[in-house]
Formats: C-alpha cells, sequence, structure tokens
DNA sequence: AAACTTTTTTAAGCTCACTTAAAAATTATT
DNA sequence: AATAATTTTTAAGTGAGCTTAAAAAAGTTT
C-alpha cells in the first residue's frame, strides 16, 4: 500500500482514537497538510477499496481493513521508536522523525523481529500502547492528564502525547520522562495551570501541556 | 530524492563498479523492471538535474552529485544488511530484501547511527565494502572470484556478490559465509566447474556461482 | 429567517513515473 | 554492403496524488 494510504487511515486513526478530533476530510487535511480538495479525492477512492465508508459533509470512518491497516502502520511506527530510543540514545523527536519514515517500508516480518528483539513491549517511549501483530491493543489504559490530577497527590509519567519537538525539548531539559515520578502541588482552577514538584524542582505548566502530559497514580 | 531516481543512480552505479555490465538506459531499464522508454525519460531528465551525462544512444555516465547520491543510498543499503544481520540473525537474502526498501528512508543522522553502533564497519555480511559518511571506500578489494582461484591454495571467503534468494540458500547450507574457510581442489578448464573443499564437505560449483564468490588467500 | 462565513465538494489541470506502439538508429548477420 | 534483428528513442496515454478556483452545502450570526 502507498505512503499516502497509510498516512490518510493512520491519521483518521489517530484523530479518531487519540486526538479527539474529528474525522472530516478537512481535519484530515490539515494534519497532513494536504488541500481539502485532495483529501476528499482520496477518500472517495478509499471508500472503493473499502478502507472506508464516506458520506458526504460527514466525518470518515474506517471499517475493519481500514482499521487494520491503521493499526499495522501504528505498531511499525511505536516498535521503531521504541527500537531506535533503546539502541541509539536519540529524543523523543528523532525517534518520532525516523519511524514517520521507516514505518511505510518495514515488512510485518520484520516488525515481528524488532518486536520479539525487544521482549514484545507493550508501550513505546511515549506511553502509547503498541498494537500486537494482530493489531489488537490489549492494555487498558488508566491513565489520566496532568489536568486532571489531582492537589497533593504523586503520580508516575505514562505518555507523553505528542510529536512536537519543542514539547519534547521541554520534558527533556525537566526530566518529565516516561516512568519518572512527580508531584502534583497545586491546580489553578483560574489560570488552567497545573504546579508539580519533579527531583526538587517546581514546574508551572500551562494547560497546552497539561493536557498532554499522562500520568498514573503511584 | 525520490526512490525512483535513488533506484535509478544506483542501478548506474552498479552497473559500472560491481555487475561489469555497460550503463546504457536499456541495461537500466531491465535491471529496473521497467521499460526502456521509462529509462530514456528518466536518464534526459536526471541530465537535466545535474546527476548524470546523456548522449542519444551512448552509456550514461553519473556526475559527480550522482555518483555521491548512489554511493550515500549504497551506503544506506549495506549499514542496514550489516545492522539487521547482526541484531536479528535474518538470512543473507532477507537483510538484502529489507535494505532494499529502508535505505530509502534512511536521513544521514540515523545511517551514522547506526555505523558508530556497529563500529563504523568496512564490510557488510556479503563482504561488499561500505562508504563512509563522504562516500569514500577506502577499502581496496584484493579479492578475487573463486573461479580465478588457484588449484590447492587455502582461501578465505571474502564477498557473496549476489541478490538471489536460491544462491543464498545454497551458500547457508553448504557453509559458504563471509569470512570462512576453504580450500580449491581442482578447477576444471573444460567444465569451467571448481571443486573446493569446505568443512570435510566437497563441493562443486559451476561458474554461475564460482564468479560470484570472491576469496582472498589465506 | 436572512445574510454572512466557513467548509466541503466539484472541476480542471499539473507532475511524476510509468506504459504501449511506432519510428529511428544501431548492431549483427549473411 | 545490404538486409535482418535488436535496441533506443519518440509519441501518446495512464493513474496516483497533488494543486487552485469555483460552486455548493453547512454552520454561524444577527
Amino acid at each position: 500500500m502507498s505512503v499516502a494510504v497509510e498516512n490518510f487511515v493512520k491519521a483518521i486513526y489517530k484523530n479518531k482514537h487519540q486526538d479527539n478530533l474529528d474525522t472530516k476530510p478537512g481535519t484530515i487535511a490539515k494534519k497532513l497538510r494536504i488541500s481539502n480538495a485532495a483529501a476528499t479525492d482520496m477518500s472517495k477512492k478509499l471508500a472503493e477499496r473499502g478502507l472506508l465508508q464516506y458520506e458526504k459533509y460527514q466525518e470518515l470512518k474506517l471499517t475493519g481493513k481500514g482499521t487494520a491497516m491503521a493499526l499495522n502502520v501504528v505498531r511499525k511506527h511505536r516498535l521503531w521508536e521504541s527500537f531506535l530510543f533503546k539502541l541509539f540514545d536519540m529524543s523523543l523527536h528523532d525517534i518520532h522523525r525516523e519511524a514517520e519514515l521507516l514505518e511505510h517500508e518495514t515488512s510485518d516480518f520484520l516488525a515481528d523481529k524488532i518486536s520479539e528483539y525487544l521482549g514484545n513491549p507493550k508501550f513505546d517511549p511515549h506511553g502509547d500502547p503498541i498494537p500486537n501483530a494482530d493489531g489488537e491493543i490489549t492494555t487498558k489504559n488508566t491513565s489520566i492528564a496532568l489536568s486532571e490530577a489531582e492537589e497533593g497527590k504523586q503520580y508516575i509519567i505514562s505518555r507523553l502525547m505528542s510529536d512536537d519537538k519543542e514539547f519534547f525539548d521541554f520534558c527533556a531539559m525537566n526530566g518529565l520522562k516516561y516512568g519518572n515520578s512527580l508531584a502534583v502541588v497545586k491546580q489553578f482552577k483560574n489560570t488552567k495551570m497545573t504546579q508539580l514538584l519533579i527531583n526538587t524542582n517546581t514546574i508551572l505548566l500551562n494547560q497546552d501541556f497539561s493536557t498532554i502530559i499522562y500520568v498514573t497514580e503511584k
């Protein structure tokens, strides 16, 4: 399958299950940096191929086949991220950038080899779950966004949900790393800021960041 | 640069420096399994881009820029082969197949990481030299084809020059592996066969295989 | 509800990387 | 050297994946 098609179904899947965005052609277009016209066009073609359901002016809905394709690409992406992170000590942003390309040129055979090598991990270095070879995500996500965390409690960082370089740079600089501990000191209701303590450092996060950092109770 | 372009300059480079074939558009077309017309077409376009010199009915000649591109792709291919071979215990044919895809989606940055991880190897598992980051091949190839080897002498396998699955299956079955030792027992002049001894086994090779297995004197 | 704004779709057109068919040139054969 | 066979080039056309511009529909504001 082509890169364009794989990225298209992946974008639909992620908008629906991850980024809490709608799946209308225009929204997908924005994410993929293509024109609305191109997205509408692609939608019709993929509907014919049985990868999604398309109805004028409505949200796109992946079929089972389309979902399977999306999960297959997501699996490869997250396996590559895990692998590169482990072996090469690359930043979260760098591994994302490389995985974005490699995911489309990786056979199922190689994906399984990588998975096996890593001990069939369930999460990647961002804390995102890795679908298994059958496209199933077997882990339940019990984590919450930092913006929803309770004052005074201890948490462990379980997910950094972004692919923005500046965000990752900020995280790296401040010890905000998958698996690390922190305490939520205060939630500022009006300004929607979250104050937390990590490694004896106090950090104040605005909503942009507190809603994409996920944690579980310690 | 597109996959098509990268494969085109790579094919020219390999025909010239490795496979001892000419570099006319038709010959490249055959290798890439595209029509002669497509190859002629591409030749003109790449000439305009300064990657090669094109003269009607003549062989194609890579420019410095074209050669650099070819070597960059070859470098990535051979680094991937080395890497996959080392980590995943994959067959020579399998690593080739995967590398053929990955080579086009690998940043220079990642290539350097892989190289560094492997200790900047000079040869891949086929015995092919790996160009450095500047596109230089610093090793001299002193090996000869088995078909040219002398009766009664001991050799070490230094290169398996092919990408054919059957050939690699044969090699794997018979201990014909990069770095292994063998003795040339007899060269049959008329039938162009080579008889050799490896691990107490006698093997008789025809010319198809004896010309693509390279060795150095022990 | 009418008017305005935004989004989506349709229409026409582009580039890339191919194809097949025919014409032209080269190479091989007698 | 003339003819036949092969190779290369030219010409015309295709599908994928885009674009911009205009038309149509949906959503928002007053």
